[in-house]
DNA sequence: CCACGTTGTGTTTTT
DNA sequence: CACAACGTGG
């Protein structure tokens, strides 16, 4: 292997020092990929390491398979023992193999988070908590949060100020933990959880893999959190053959978790970490990383390097001002298609790069009306439809009697006049006799409590007795068919309603993805795909790990989704204050930071060129609201972009100036006869004030006043005199 | 006892 | 807008 016609001279250092810790700062578009191929490779064939004592943790399981395709088609490596995945997917697979040892069966589900959701709605109602002071997702939040510190129900309190609120969520913590293991069910952070308690409990286990895990990667380790950089802790600890790849600039994980402290501390918790920085740029020309670099120094703590490439194009970054999110979506539309025509470019170099999944559904009309071809990547992940949640439901309660969830979410799907009551009558019977819903149905004693729904329930039970058996012996793809039949999904959907239709193309295209499971499966281990091996391998699928990048057509994404991703065109929509930085985070100069990384990463994904946008007025569904322009565009030197209209750009810091009150963030403008957003009026007992917002109309709209010294008041619209 | 229509409510980012 | 909760008619 000649190392170094391929890789410059710090790359080759990462590949060629193999032993003791070693951290490498990888800065956007330096080549760390290739590192950690050619790093594997060299393990491999140089040191002679078995591909069955090295990990590697990717970021998604897209990389985690371009890895081993790069390793067998490049270097001719057997990949197949070579452990390569996320962190979720590895601890399931840790999991299942040591399902002695955790309190699950080795064939539990795996809950994503409209799972979730219902699970704790059920809560919520079982021990009467008010959704209103507990906001399910708050809650969520927390518990995941608590997890993900490795903090148990029975630890709460340690770590947690004891008062009415977090009392509660205690409440609600300890029955959420209890109703999925009654389910045989892990959410995401359950997987990490219980695999470190597994490791951390259990000596024995936690010494076969520290002994097996010789050489140990992990990729994009910013984004790691305490359950995972714990995790790698005790797998790598006998050997410390540790290396971890990562850009503390392209951190933007911290609320899943993530603690940029593990990278920005790697030097302290590791002894004799050789440290190796990447600096040098590959992907993008001096005009856009001039651009990157200006925005992203206003960020504190960093890991000082400075990122430089040798690539000369004078294509600056462009700027655009639009008036709405419409004129936006089809001004960025029409560049595409001028563009590809004037550098005769395909469709899939471009990407446009987004705050919020929100803000793709205008793209997609723009993209239809000029009939080009385009692709959204994230989302309502593909396998989280109903439509497909419905039929997994069934896959899943078939595979895992204790999944109550799924059996709940198919009991009367489709109709088959099992209503409410006769559903609590199930529910009721079941804890009484401490038994799943699975076994309740199928008890004959049930069918005493019922009155006509029994037969119903008689029907339902037979159906799914055959389906069990069939499950057993068929391939997945042939049941999955068989199952659709059964159901007669097809005259379901056969309806005018185009939401219908698209969901009947979904089913077809998730049979197709069944097919297709069922022959690799067979190449790759000989034996025939049953249901059980099938849900193993999608339950941790993302929308990203499918997506074809070789499709000529442009792709749509979050900032989010796009890390690690590179693309000649990259056009960023929507800055805004209140979308980037988001809304959410705009009053805390922690979370700012996050968002300016955020764009950080959407720039540096450019390899030609950086479009950014945006819009005088956004409509978020009901109401549209006057915007304000990113106050990050405002830390560009102006030099480094190029204003597609130069006047709006200089009219940035005038606007910004005039509007420095957060709450005219928020402003709601509609379009009403007597009252608009901005108007001065004045009132007989407040005097002279601002109107902030408005509903309704005339008389009788209800108006949010800003009176003098910034008092806000809601009046109706007969109350105040327009001047 | 279930189906269906109406009202109400909440909206970042993802494994 | 999208979906959950609620209320009424069959």
């Amino acid at each position: 292997m000649e190392l170094h016609d391929v890789l410059n001279s710090e790359q080759q250092k990462v590949v060629e020092h193999t032993e003791g810790p070693l951290l490498v700062l990888a800065g956007a578009g330096s080549g760390k990929t290739r590192c950690v191929i050619f790093r594997t490779a060299y393990l491999i064939k140089v040191k002679k390491i078995k591909p069955w004592n090295i990990l590697v943790v990717t970021f998604t399981n897209k990389a985690a398979n371009e890895l081993k395709d790069r390793l067998e088609r490049t270097f001719g490596i057997n990949s197949q023992n070579l452990w390569v995945g996320t962190f979720h997917s590895l601890c399931a697979r840790i999991l299942r193999s040591e399902n002695e040892k955790i309190p699950h069966d080795a064939n539990f589900t795996i809950y994503d988070q409209v799972d979730q959701l219902s699970v704790m709605r059920k809560i919520y109602k079982e021990i009467d908590i008010d959704k209103k002071k507990f906001n399910l997702k708050k809650v969520l939040a927390i518990i995941s949060k608590q997890k993900n510190s490795l903090i148990l129900p029975k630890d709460f309190f340690n770590f947690n100020e004891e008062n009415f609120y977090t009392e509660t969520v205690h409440k609600i913590y300890t029955r959420y933990q209890n109703v999925l293991l009654e389910n045989n069910a892990m959410d995401f952070d359950d997987l990490l959880m219980y695999t470190v308690i597994l490791l951390h409990e259990n000596d024995k286990i936690q010494r076969k893999y520290e002994e097996k895990f010789k050489y140990v990667m992990i990729d994009e380790y910013q984004d790691t959190n305490y359950a995972q950089f714990k995790l790698i802790n005790l797998v790598s600890s006998k050997h410390q053959n540790l290396c971890v790849v990562g850009d503390d600039d392209q951190a933007i994980y911290s609320w899943r978790g993530a603690d940029i402290k593990n990278i920005l501390n790697f030097e302290k918790d590791y002894s004799n970490v050789r440290t190796i920085k990447l600096e040098q740029n590959y992907r993008s020309p001096k005009t856009i990383l001039d651009a990157a670099n200006c925005l992203i120094k206003n960020n504190s703590s960093r890991h000082n390097k400075r990122l430089w490439t040798e690539i000369k194009l004078k294509n600056k970054p462009e700027l655009m001002k639009l008036d709405n999110e419409r004129s936006e979506a089809e001004e960025i539309v029409k560049k595409i298609s001028k563009l590809k025509q004037k550098e005769d470019a395909n469709y899939n170099e471009f990407v446009i790069l987004y705050r919020t999944n929100a803000q793709s559904r205008v793209f997609e009309n723009a993209f239809t009306r000029m009939r080009i071809k385009y692709q959204i990547i994230g989302g309502v992940n593909f396998y989280q439809r109903k439509e497909i949640k419905d039929i997994l439901a069934y896959l899943k309660i078939l595979n895992n009697h204790q999944d109550n969830e799924s059996l709940l979410r198919i009991i009367n799907f489709p109709r088959r006049g099992i209503g409410k009551v006769t559903i609590q009558k199930i529910i009721d019977f079941a804890s009484d006799n401490e038994m799943t819903l699975y076994q309740s149905v199928l008890n004959e004693d049930l069918l005493k409590y019922l009155g006509y729904t029994a037969q119903r329930i008689k029907e339902f039970k037979h159906k799914l007795q055959k389906w069990e058996k069939e499950s057993k012996k068929l391939a997945i793809s042939e049941f999955v068919e068989k199952l659709i039949s059964d159901l007669e999904l097809d005259e379901i959907y056969d309806t005018d309603d185009p939401q219908d239709i698209s969901r009947f193309e979904n089913i077809k295209e998730f049979v197709a993805a069944t097919e297709e499971f069922s022959e690799n499966f067979k190449l790759e281990t000989g034996e025939d795909p049953l249901l059980n091996n099938y849900l193993q391998n999608i339950s941790l699928q993302t929308d990203l790990d499918n997506y074809n990048e070789n499709e000529e057509s442009v792709k749509l994404m979050t900032m989010h989704n796009a890390k690690g991703l590179e693309f000649d065109y990259v056009f960023i929509a929507g800055l805004e204050d209140g979308l980037l930085p988001h809304s959410r985070s705009i009053d805390n100069e922690r979370q700012i930071e996050e968002e300016r990384r955020l764009l950080y990463v959407a720039i540096t994904r450019a390899k030609r060129k950086v479009f950014m946008s945006y819009a005088n007025m956004r409509r978020t569904f009901n109401t549209v609201i006057s915007t304000i322009p990113s106050r990050f565009l405002m830390e560009f030197d102006d030099d480094l972009i190029r204003k597609s209209d130069a006047s709006s750009f200089y009219n940035i810091r005038s606007s910004r100036k005039k509007s420095k009150k957060k709450t005219t963030l928020h402003i709601k403008s509609e379009s009403e006869k007597y009252f608009r957003i901005g108007q001065k009026i004045s009132h007989a007992k407040f005097g002279k004030g601002v109107i902030l917002s408005v509903n309704g109309k005339g008389k009788n709209a209800k108006l949010t006043i800003s009176f003098s010294k910034g008092k806000l008041k809601k009046i109706i619209g007969s109350f105040v005199k327009t001047l």
